[in-house]
Order: C-alpha cells, then sequence, then structure tokens
DNA sequence: AAAGCGTTTAACATAATCGTTAAACTCACC
DNA sequence: GGTGAGTTTAACGATTATGTTAAACGCTTT
C-alpha cells in the first residue's frame, strides 16, 4: 500500500462530502461507495471499520485548523498584533470548507470524549491555551472588557457566518454564493478593526 | 386523543433530548422509547413515521425563536431602538436550549428543504425581511457598514457562544458551567453597546 | 355486564447496514 | 509462463431499524 492509493483518496474525498453534509449516522459505508464509484468492501479493505472512517475523515477536518491555533499559542506577538493574521487565516480556511465547523460541533455533541483526545495528541494543551488568552497578553483597559469575552466575540465573528452559510446566503445575499463570498473577505478586514474597537472600549461610557 | 397525551408529552421530551444531541440519523426510535420508558410501537401510533416525529420536534425547535425573528420584522422601531430587546430574547432562548442553533443548522445541511418550507408556513416573508433590514431603518453613516455586515455581527455573537457551548465551556471556563451562563447573561448588555459602537464606526479612522 | 373507544402491547415482515470470508483479478517479477 | 503480493469483487451472516397488524387491556357508557 502506498501512502496514498488513488482509490484510497477517493474514499477519503467521497466520506468527507457525505459525512460533512449528512453526518456521521446520516451517511452509510454505500452511500460513499457509490459516491466514489467503487465497491463497498474496499472501505473496509483500506479503514476496517466505517468508525476509523470516520477517524480519518474527523482528524483531517482538525488538522485544518487545530495547527493554526497551536501556533497562536506558540507566537511571541501579543494577542492585538496577532488578530489580523488569525483572522485571515481562519476566514481562509473556512473559506474553503464552510461545513466543518457544523461537523465539528456536530460530532463534539454526539460524541464528547473524541475530540479532546485527539486535540491533545496534536500538541494542544488546553491549560496552556488559558494561561496565554487570559495573561499578560490581554490586560484590559480600566473598565474594559473581560478578555474571554473578548476572544469569544472574536471567534463567533469568525466562523459563525460560515457554519450559517445556508441562511445567511438565502436570506441577506438572496442566494448570490459570489456575494456572500465578496462579503466574508471584507470580514477579513472589517473584524480586527471590530477588535481593536471592542478592546479600547470604556464600558462606563 | 386529548390535545397533549401524558405519553405523547413524554415522546416529545425524550425527542427533543436525543434528536439535539445525537441527530435524527443518529437516533433510533428504540431509543426514544427506552428513554421515554415506553413501548416503542406508541411512537407510530402518536406520530406514524419517524420522520414525522422529528418533523414535529424541528417544529417545535424553529417555533422557539422565529416569532421573535418575525416581531422585529413587524416592529415600528428602528433597528438600533430594538436591538436591547432582541439580544435579550434570543439569549433568554438560548440559555434555555443551547443545543438548538446547531441541531437546526446540522438539520439545515443535511436537508435543505424541510426548512424554507416551514418557515413560510410560520409566516416569515424572507423577501419582506431582506426589504426591512436593507432599507431605510438601517442607513449606515457616511464610511459605515455595510448593514447586512452589521446583521451577520449581530446573530453571530448571540448564537456563536452557544453553538459552540461544549468547546467554550472546556476551554475559556474550565468546564464551570456556573460561569459560563454567568457570561452568557452579562453578553445581554455587553453586545449592545458592541453593535452600537460598530454601527456608529469609522472605518476610514 | 356487554359494547365500544382509545390506548398499549407483542409478534411479524421487510429492508438496510456492517463486517467477514473466500474467491477472482492485475500486474510486476522471476 | 508461473508465482505471489496487492487489490477488487461477490456472496454470506448477523444485527438492527422501521412500520404494520392483530390481539390485549382499561375505562366509560349504556
Amino acid at each position: 500500500m502506498a501512502l496514498q492509493t488513488e482509490t484510497e483518496e477517493k474514499i477519503i474525498v467521497s466520506a468527507e462530502k457525505l459525512f460533512y453534509q449528512k453526518g456521521k449516522a446520516g451517511t452509510s459505508m454505500q452511500d460513499i461507495a457509490d459516491d466514489a464509484g467503487i465497491n463497498r468492501t474496499l472501505l473496509n479493505y483500506y479503514f476496517r471499520s466505517k468508525d476509523q472512517l470516520f477517524e480519518a475523515v474527523f482528524r483531517k477536518a482538525l488538522g485544518s485548523f487545530v495547527p493554526d491555533v497551536a501556533a497562536m499559542m506558540k507566537t511571541d506577538l501579543s494577542f492585538a498584533e496577532y488578530v489580523p493574521d488569525l483572522v485571515e487565516k481562519v476566514i481562509d480556511t473556512m473559506l474553503e470548507n464552510p461545513q466543518i465547523p457544523i461537523f465539528v460541533l456536530q460530532e463534539l455533541s454526539s460524541n464528547p470524549e473524541r475530540m479532546p483526545q485527539i486535540i491533545k495528541e496534536m500538541g494542544i494543551d488546553p491549560s496552556l491555551a488559558m494561561t496565554k488568552m487570559g495573561g499578560e497578553d490581554l490586560v484590559p483597559s480600566p473598565g474594559g472588557m473581560d478578555p474571554r469575552q473578548v476572544i469569544l466575540n472574536l471567534i463567533s465573528l469568525c466562523i459563525f457566518p460560515f457554519a450559517a452559510k445556508p441562511v445567511v446566503l438565502d436570506i441577506l445575499y438572496k442566494g448570490d454564493n459570489e456575494a456572500y463570498i465578496q462579503a466574508m473577505k471584507e470580514r477579513k478586514i472589517l473584524l480586527p478593526q471590530i477588535i481593536k474597537q471592542i478592546m479600547s472600549q470604556n464600558l462606563n461610557a
């Protein structure tokens, strides 16, 4: 077996597509095989079980953004300095695969054990993350906002528009996908401005 | 059959719990029956099929927030005036059922046809929604932000922290549920301030 | 107490899903 | 041309899920 057979690749592609769309339980091995145009038994040949195939897809999904977050943890830049890069990185990733957020969150809801384990393997220490985020990097200005709220706002603004893409596209952009994408790209500049503003906000005003 | 038998109620409660958690495909009729402590055939007796039971749950989920949005459409208040009420309403709803966002979004992804149809039945006209939102209510100040971006930011800030509750709770609040809830409540005041600030933002500064 | 309606249960039929096993097939290499 | 590892396929077995049918149960009304 080479590092990546052609059929193995086809399986992953189809599995991603369907798992993202229908979820794990909503997708049958037969569905994936049909979509890939191959025999169903091959899925078991290359990935033993449905669960292992799913885990491969899930790992790949996490791998698409976890390393970026890890990078943020390790940088010497202050949080404020790092925001623009982070926003750009995250939005670009989401533009390629808007379905990842719901996919991950749904799996997290139905199977809370799997994710923390994988994340640890990828070299992220949650406690370390908190010290970084709650630490000196995020000193609130007098009367300023809880750093955790700032983080939460940043992540929400970055990710939700993609998680809710079907609704946003339909309602806000009347189904015009180009307009939607353009708007998302504009957010790369917009969000850092907003965050900057939020961080310097005086809540007592 | 009364308007709501006791067993019928038990079915809905269990179905909600499990559908929210594991999704439609991930939940079997037997699972629901077991959780409700009744015979599986009763599910078919009261709701004919799994799909119809699911639809009942889905409608109820939509019913928990769609009317609020509809109310916003119809009010005479300007958008800016209405924001605080809307934020409070949405956050309170989410506090009761944090799982609804992912549930709805996941179903929307795997079955795009179902939702628009139901929403129409509930008396929301998407095109009307847009005219309201893009209309005179949301005139951007000179150099201001696209109204659609403002809306998107508002919704993102309201909903995402609940959609991602498991992660947020673990990472940001170290599993302390009380702290998480408290933080969400604070957002009822925080978010309107942010939105106000965003709307008056001068992007050329 | 018998009739009747609504509810609950058990048993059945059908179909789908997953994983395994053993047989074919391909193709490089001897 | 034959051997053999790697790949693909077809057939099988076991389990599970859904929906239906007909019988049992409970309770009210006559």
